[in-house]
DNA sequence: AATCTAATCAACCGCCTTACG
DNA sequence: TCGTAAGGCGGTTGATTAGAT
């Protein structure tokens, strides 16, 4: 049997609020904050349910709140971020300052879902609808990296440009060259084992390239040497970029953690709130280290897990500790207290990032710029600002 | 001007999670 | 460990507005 709504009371009112309920609740709320939401009415003077208070100030009445039509920007970042969590509308909101989750899953019903379908692309899967393979798994758990990784030719500014038709013929062109090259490594799939599977998918992430979003350039290693402090070493030895707009995921590391990846064909992505597992033991799986407050959502190649679904196992563990503030599309996310280390991926050799040829451009104390050889390209191309927070 | 339809978005409902005794 | 209360979240509803006929 399921909960007494809690508006059933009677006297309670419903529906729209007056001029003058906003006021009191505003009054009240500034003078006293709230401590309880049930409380809140009574205290007041309204003769509403706490639930429906706590709805009204924090979806219309809260001083902080950004009113009016969402940016252009805001629009790409909640597409971008949907493609990662689902509708997982106040985790989105969470990243974007001012706006609120109603607000968002709103816009995204009666806007973006359209605008996305106008353009061939599902808002479900965030993939071209035509000559769809089934994915059955939620966004944020899906292999989803196509719409993100597709435009590979956009490495550098891999903005999803809604109103470009040429943005969805690359995307179309993309995925129908994967699906055939899934449909012909699983031509009988009851005899492809996870193992193969998993290098299936390795090789396919490889060649999706890194993709525009949150991205994190793995093949490319952290290296050893870089001092929290040493700016210019770091960052041109962690190109860690948000592909989206332009900005960097700071990492900040500590002694001689290195953060290595599988090889050069494999990509690993942040997304969501970024960031890191905790005391990798060989041979563990990520997902047994995720800890505390860090919301991780991330995935090594195609394997995708976002916390509670599949990991990627750590062969050999490294450690990286995080010991600053870490930058992320605009936010600023806090290091944790404790001493949080991060992993983690599988050792190889040194010359297995052979495109990489990290340059600084200029350097000054928040911003670096910085470039590199982009091996699908072959030509050396500004990555953009990292954005230093220290 | 009247009516119909579509779009918008504030508000509600009910389930889930978390905190606490 | 369990039960309960409260907060939080996502899906849905329905009143209002805008645009079309």
């Amino acid at each position: 049997m399921g909960r007494q709504p809690c508006c059933d009371k009677v006297g309670l009112k419903k529906g729209p609020w007056t001029a003058e309920e906003d006021q009191k609740l505003i009054a009240f709320i500034l003078n006293n904050g709230h401590c309880c939401w049930r409380a809140v009415p009574k205290l007041a003077g309204l003769l509403r349910c706490g639930k429906s208070c706590r709805l009204r100030w924090t979806n219309y009445l809260r001083p902080d709140l950004k009113r009016g039509v969402l940016s252009d920007s805001e629009e790409q970042l909640i597409i971008e971020l949907h493609s990662y969590l689902g509708n997982r509308w106040s985790k989105i909101a969470s990243h974007l300052p001012g706006r609120t989750d109603n607000e968002i899953k709103n816009y995204w019903n009666t806007h973006i879902k359209k605008k996305l379908k106008r353009i061939g692309i599902d808002p479900v899967t965030h993939r071209p609808i035509t000559d769809q393979v089934p994915d059955t798994n939620p966004p944020g758990e899906s292999n989803n990296t196509f719409l993100r990784a597709s435009n590979t030719e956009e490495y550098l500014a891999p903005k999803l440009d809604l109103n470009s038709h040429n943005t969805n013929e690359k995307l179309r062109t993309f995925n129908n060259d994967n699906d055939a090259k899934e449909a012909s490594t699983r031509s009988n799939d009851s005899e492809v084992t996870e193992e193969e599977k998993s290098i299936d998918s390795m090789t396919e992430a490889a060649q999706l390239s890194v993709p525009g979003g949150y991205g994190f350039d793995p093949r490319v290693e952290l290296l050893a040497t870089a001092e929290p402090q040493n700016f210019e070493n770091f960052a041109a030895t962690s190109p860690c970029f948000d592909f989206l707009n332009g900005n960097a995921m700071l990492f900040q590391q500590q002694g001689s953690p290195l953060l290595r990846v599988p090889d050069e064909e494999c990509l690993l992505e942040f997304s969501e709130d970024i960031i890191g597992c905790a005391n990798a033991q060989e041979g563990e799986s990520s997902d047994q280290l995720i800890k505390d407050e860090f919301s991780v959502n991330s995935c090594l190649s195609s394997f995708n897990y976002s916390g509670e679904t599949q990991a990627p196992i750590c062969s050999s563990a490294t450690e990286m500790q995080w010991t600053h503030d870490m930058l992320v599309t605009g936010s600023i996310l806090p290091a944790p207290e404790t001493d949080m280390q991060a992993s983690l991926w599988q050792e190889q050799p040194e010359d297995a990032f052979p495109g990489w040829d990290g340059d600084i451009l200029h350097h000054g104390i928040n911003v670096a710029n910085c470039c590199f050889s982009n091996p699908f390209t072959k030509k050396k191309e500004n990555l953009g600002q990292i954005k230093l927070q220290r």
